[in-house]
DNA sequence: TTGTACGCGTTATCAT
DNA sequence: ATGATAACGCGTACAA
């Protein structure tokens, strides 16, 4: 089972390089390069001779090559930190999407925010992959010292967030603050007035942003927001739950609970079964993420949608889009609305 | 911040080469080059003072020149078709835990098994991108002529699965049938006489090898295991819901149901509690994976502990190890056992 | 044990 | 508008 070999005949292929196709246009390997690159100066007749070898041949450029001479891999890199096995996995998904069909292949990239070593390991990674951009997962992404490193490496970079934190070309963000009003409106009209809130860790700008939308609608409403009825957790089930009994311990008790995601609001629900509070009879809830297990667990979650797959998609055809063609050449919305969606967590108070 | 850089004053980087090494080891190219591929036969002299100009100059090779002379990359791809992100996002981190510290990279790769361009697309992009080597996640993991066509196009590959599909050079696999053969004991041992099965999709080994398990338990007890007991499922929520209200039609009820995995464990506790029937107290339920969900919601499930993110270490280091040092190079097992782990969701039959 | 000369496939420079 | 030639940084024959 040999393969490569030089020689036509032999069996398997060895691919046709750029000079194959040189030779057999009867042009110069540059002329071929500048038909790849798609050249603007470039005689139109000469440049269809040329792609037309290359089809005859099927070649197709060789991308080590190419990143060696360009000193630019033909790689996105997917930077996160974040614990949500659903979300991280939505966003390699939106950005897979923008990729299919180019050139481009996504490598995966898990940081630990909390290493002194973080910026310099990223730095090395960056530096020795000559990645041609990266795309930064929330929370890492709300670090301003990361994006400052990649332009200074001279890797081009797109943020993602629950806020804008960068400028149009370098950020995708969704609208948390007005939905987690409008969510928190949505309680307040079915009569709540004692509601109670899981916010997400310190120094996360999504628990910020979510903090606030949670406090213009009580506001609003003309409704006083009691320390007590804060609760902090860090977007863990587990700390869901723990944050819940606390909540739970109020007098009175809250009757209803919006948390800053839905692995917390799983928990709340959780922690009401174990203490025999029926959901959403006895207490309504709202999360946040609208991931899988908002649907699979009874009752069934009230959350708002984060459109995660189409922030990540937004946010790889922004870096792709000057060499790709078709859709990701769009300009890319630096903003996508979430949404409310209504299940069977919430209902009226006693 | 500048950073290394012996030459031209200009400003960035201007990373050292092989040639500022071997100039300044006083050597040629091609020793320093010995040094770094770890070539047995060096003076070991000359090898010391090597590195020591190494570490000096803080020299790292470019992984895209040696990508090029190599005719292969330093990236690992991870191909997969599994719709669980928990379980993907597990064997990510599991590979990821591997390639810590080495020189390589994981590039995610998802395919469409329904798809007949299927094993073209891994072909280009196999050949195209010249990877070190795969890991084959599993159900894909189980084509035979994806492992084939690997071997074809000269890319290593280890596949996972739930039984020794291929030699052990080639395999990470786990003992599905042995344990859910305990599992299910342990249903019988609690009194249960009348236990239904939810299986996965035809054709997935896993599926097989789960019911296989099941099968031989029933047996060993002398239990009969009638045709209508066994429902169908695709390894999703929704059809874990589906099967279990097809096994609650029946008259008698069973007591217990095994569900081939923990998202269709799950969908039989929701439908479950849609139907009023108690779990445990009136239902036992037992899953296969120990997802996050399976902890989640009410009750905690039992379920079996897969060894996910060890089994993708393992098939990571089988890969690499040959260039690699330290633990990767030990020899990595073919089989890794599971466990039963019981939670809240089985009690004796009423 | 070490060095020389060249190849890997592409892009960049600077001519023409 | 196109081409000859030199990078890009490293590995491999083959020679010494």
């Amino acid at each position: 089972m040999t393969r490569s070999a030089q020689a036509p005949a032999a069996g398997r292929t060895a691919k046709p390089t750029i000079n194959d196709v040189a030779r057999l246009a009867n042009v110069s390997k540059k002329t071929v390069s500048r038909v790849i690159n798609r050249s603007p100066l470039l005689n139109a007749e000469t440049r269809e001779r040329v792609e037309k070898v290359i089809r005859e041949l099927g070649y197709v450029p060789n991308p080590q090559a190419r990143a060696l001479a360009l000193r630019r891999n033909f790689l996105i890199g997917l930077i996160h930190d974040n614990p949500n096995a659903q979300m991280v996995l939505n966003m390699q998904q939106g950005i897979l999407e923008a990729l299919h069909g180019t050139d481009f292949e996504m490598v995966v990239r898990p940081v630990d925010r909390s290493s002194a070593m973080m910026l310099d390991d990223v730095r090395t990674f960056l530096e020795r992959q000559r990645l041609f951009g990266v795309v930064l997962l929330p929370p890492i992404s709300e670090n301003d010292a990361l994006a400052a490193l990649c332009e200074e490496v001279g890797c081009r970079y797109v943020r993602m967030g629950s806020a804008q934190l960068d400028d149009a070309d370098h950020m995708v963000a969704s609208n948390d603050r007005e939905l987690v009003k409008e969510a928190t409106e949505f309680l307040i009209g079915q009569g709540h007035r004692l509601i109670g809130l899981i916010e997400g860790p310190d120094g996360f700008r999504s628990a910020q942003e979510r903090r606030l939308g949670f406090e213009d609608a009580l506001a609003a409403a003309g409704l006083s927001l009691p320390r007590s009825h804060i609760a902090r957790g860090n977007y863990t089930f587990e700390t869901g739950v723990t944050a819940a009994n606390r909540l739970f311990d109020l007098s009175p008790r809250p009757t209803a609970i919006f948390a800053s995601n839905d692995e917390m609001a799983a928990g709340v629900v959780f922690a009401a079964r174990e203490r025999g509070i029926a959901v959403p009879e006895e207490l309504s809830v709202i999360g946040f993420d609208d991931t899988p297990i908002a649907a699979h667990i009874w009752p069934p979650l009230t959350t708002v949608r984060w459109p995660i797959v189409s922030m990540a998609r937004a946010a790889a055809r922004k870096l792709v889009g000057d060499v790709v063609g078709g859709e990701a050449a769009a300009p890319q919305p630096s903003e996508l609305p979430s949404m409310l969606v209504r299940r069977a967590s919430v209902a009226p108070p006693r």
